[in-house]
DNA sequence: CGAAAGGTTGACCAAGATCAAAGTGAGTGG
DNA sequence: CCACTCACTTTGATCTTGGTCAACCTTTCG
């Protein structure tokens, strides 16, 4: 018998008598340079992990979508900032916990795993759209990740489902820009000349309707992510 | 009393009597598409993992140093490829004998976690540089990132060691582009750029000795990677 | 010695950045 | 309710960085 279609991940249950705190947009949860002792899990809205440098130049590492978590580094304090874009509720629990939630529990040690290698794939492919791919194309990419996202976060089974084209774009011009390695002006651009060849269509500058789905995957040059990328252990 | 000063991690144990492969330069140690069924080791040598697109472009995602090791996803096959860039060895293991090791060993998992955030963040720095820097700040970084790798696979613990600041290049200019997200003409101009500047000597096209540490690391805009990242869990 | 591969340099080009101005829309206070 | 403001977005003009194309140089290797 076949499990759910949408699993959470096992070790997750640590989150789930977890403290919540309710996020406005722009506050900020994690501060760079503040010390690493939490773990947190995002249940709801959408965050976004940025990175700053000494001369102002940002960039943005991630945005953060249900049941994506946060929180462990290597060193003992956080060398990112970590902020809401919507309103958003994240569990918070602290690492010790969350250590001794995986340890001597194989199956949640496996699960945590591969969680861990989807996000280092994930940033693989960030690395390859940064380094190889145009403006354009980046974009492409991008809406496609937003729809995969918007997928998972809503539980919605079906690829083809209408829903999925309206794709929502929460943070400003200027985030998607720093993620993208462009400028804002660019982005724009770029929207506008998706839009020029029928490939999105621009509701208001916060919604966008994928017009023609083939079109847009082959411009981004990948696989929709279609892969399976958050299975269980079984 | 203190460890070593350059302490493996106690997981790497697994591949101590693991048979060992030799590999010529461009030899190719992992193909894309291949099942995905083995980790590997590098005891010495330097590799390259690259993910090429249908169109051809090429991106190299890492250079691999000593005790870096490879061939653990999500999936069960390998989306990238590695392949050696000087003549290397590496140890073979089968995923099931990695995962055996860590298993009911809380150290070794700690360890591992450990390298896991660490790659993890090295990814993100990339992400960082591909984002956002100039092409000689990037090659100012790789150098540093060159120079940081020579001191841990030789164990030199004083940073000011002058040996230090001689820099091998053993990968093509276009290798050192497609990590760099840059040409080869850009690459090669921007030597020349770090050398009239002052910052390098050119010895030749695959050896350069840095003659400006501290510009080097104000251009990088970095700390040279001065945080420790290869401590073992204690 | 000759061929081939890799590296450097130069001239020109184009994608995207920068600078500037005008448009849009969601609050806010009168 | 409306006008004002402020932040965000779009669009246009111009500039710059890095890409492209081509020639030439250097090293290696047969």
């Amino acid at each position: 018998m076949a499990g759910p279609l949408f699993p959470h991940d096992v070790f997750l249950d640590v989150f789930d008598h977890a403290p919540v705190r309710n996020l406005q947009p722009g506050e900020v949860l994690i501060a760079a340079g503040s010390p690493a002792d939490h773990v947190y899990n995002t249940l709801s809205g959408m965050l976004m992990l940025t990175r700053t440098g000494r001369d102002g130049r940002r960039q943005v590492l991630s945005f953060l979508f249900r049941d994506n978590f946060v929180g462990l580094t290597s060193t003992d304090h956080y060398f990112f900032t970590v902020e809401a874009v919507t309103p958003a509720r994240v569990a918070c629990c602290t690492r010790q916990a969350f250590n001794a939630r995986l340890e001597r529990d194989p199956a949640a040690e496996r699960a945590f795993h591969n969680m861990m290698y989807r996000v280092l794939e994930d940033m693989l492919d960030a690395v390859y759209s940064l380094g190889q791919r145009s403006a354009a194309e980046r974009l492409a990419v991008f809406l496609l990740y937003l729809r995969h996202w918007h997928r998972l976060a809503d539980e919605i089974a079906d690829d083809g489902d209408p829903r999925l084209n309206d794709v929502a774009l929460p943070m400003t011009r200027e985030d998607i820009a720093d993620f993208l390695g462009l400028t804002k002006e660019t982005v724009s651009r770029s929207f506008g000349a998706l839009e020029r060849r029928g490939l999105i269509r621009r509701r208001d500058s916060h919604q966008v309707q994928i017009a023609d789905l083939g079109a847009l995957r082959e411009l981004a040059g990948v696989l929709d992510f279609a892969a399976p990328r958050r299975l269980v252990a079984h």
